[in-house]
DNA sequence: GTCTATAACCTGATAGAC
DNA sequence: GTCTATCAGGTTATAGAC
């Protein structure tokens, strides 16, 4: 009997996987290869070597699927973002910006090419964003809330004077240059002409952070007042 | 008889739409609201009062319709920022950088605020860029070329000495921002309690416009050497 | 817990009348 | 150009044996 194929996150080492491991692995990956709606739950069973029941018994649902393979991972990940942001505290009353936006973008950036199958997750997470299933949106956004009261104030007090408004909007389109460097790098790459290296990701963390710092520097236009 | 449903671009004031009009409106109002997979030609058909036959006859395939519905915005959208560009580097030999962001970033919010059905499309495209279709993919990056070419170049002079490979990542932050903020500004709205709004385009136009420059004006980090 | 078999339904595509 | 009818195949979900 072949072994099933191994699509894990590859933080637990091969734990002789069970049928649900197994389930959330080839829905991982099928979701992120071919979209949630295009990957029926007979390529996943095929995949995972079990049987079209299965999903139903363990899972409930096709959505519950879904719903699990988005939590094993964000959950864990922004868990990590929180201690990164709790270690820059505790270094300083006041952490340098470039910490603070570290904790936040280097976490994604580091699932995206050390986990197994990150890239692909990423890209699946950014189309879960963008997709008109309020359910799965309000899935992935709950997973974040936390995560974006604790940053929204660290960046308020390393940017002090800034109008919230104003911050608010700057975290908004920091997220958008992580979301869309974590999930689609191999854009720049493409359209640099393979100048740009989406797998240097202590090169691209840099840039990014760099990148970030200064657009949440910048002087803030005056709204009239 | 009801008139169909109007999801026209608005552009045009209503002219008598055809079916293939119809067809068009109707199915990018669903891919965006459904997504391409969930929307089925009958819905389609359905919401455009026509024929499931008549996608057919006029578009040969779903896959073809989703083209269709794909440039005939985006065509449009890249021509009016090249003309911007074109402005911008009339006025002088070395636009000010704002004026190069702003042509690439505010044709974007405004059609997102301003066309009929801006908003959807917006997100639609936003789902499309992370597809995994290449096929799909390929033709929204198509679109872009040609703009990505020219802006390149733009950045290029209006940011002298900065490496080649830095200023595709920081172009590629930049569009990060862009379709984050037209594609999903509901989010930040979300986020901050409805401190943001997304709908005040002049606002959002600003603010991003002015992160953007700070990033891109940023110092950039040494590589070692 | 894992399987087979099947129910109930929806899909894109097309042939052919008008 | 527009319609109806239909084909061939796919889908999720579930009942019930082991």
């Amino acid at each position: 009997m072949a072994e099933p194929l191994d699509t894990s996150t590859g933080n637990t080492p091969a734990a002789h996987a069970d049928t649900r491991t197994n389930l959330l692995d080839a829905a991982e990956h099928l979701f992120a290869h071919e979209g949630v709606d295009r990957a029926s739950l007979r390529s996943i069973t095929r995949a995972a070597e079990a049987n079209l029941a299965a999903v139903h018994y363990h899972f409930g649902s096709k959505e519950a699927l879904v719903r699990e393979v988005l939590a094993r991972r964000l959950g864990p990940l922004n868990e990590r973002r929180l201690r990164l942001l709790d270690e820059a505290e505790r270094d300083g009353d006041n952490p340098r910006l470039e910490a603070i936006v570290g904790a936040f973008v280097l976490p994604a950036l580091e699932m995206v090419q050390r986990e197994r199958g990150g890239h692909a997750f990423a890209r699946f997470v950014c189309r879960t964003f963008s997709e008109p299933d309020e359910a799965f949106r309000d899935l992935v956004l709950d997973q974040f809330r936390e995560v974006v009261a604790r940053f929204s104030n660290a960046f308020e007090r390393a940017l002090p004077g800034l109008p919230r408004e104003e911050l608010f909007w700057r975290f908004h389109f920091t997220v958008g240059s992580m979301v869309h460097t974590a999930g689609l790098g191999f854009l720049a790459y493409q359209l640099s002409d393979g100048l740009c290296d989406p797998e240097d990701i202590e090169g691209v963390g840099e840039r990014l952070i760099g990148f970030l710092c200064g657009g949440l520097r910048a002087k803030a236009v005056g709204h009239e007042a």
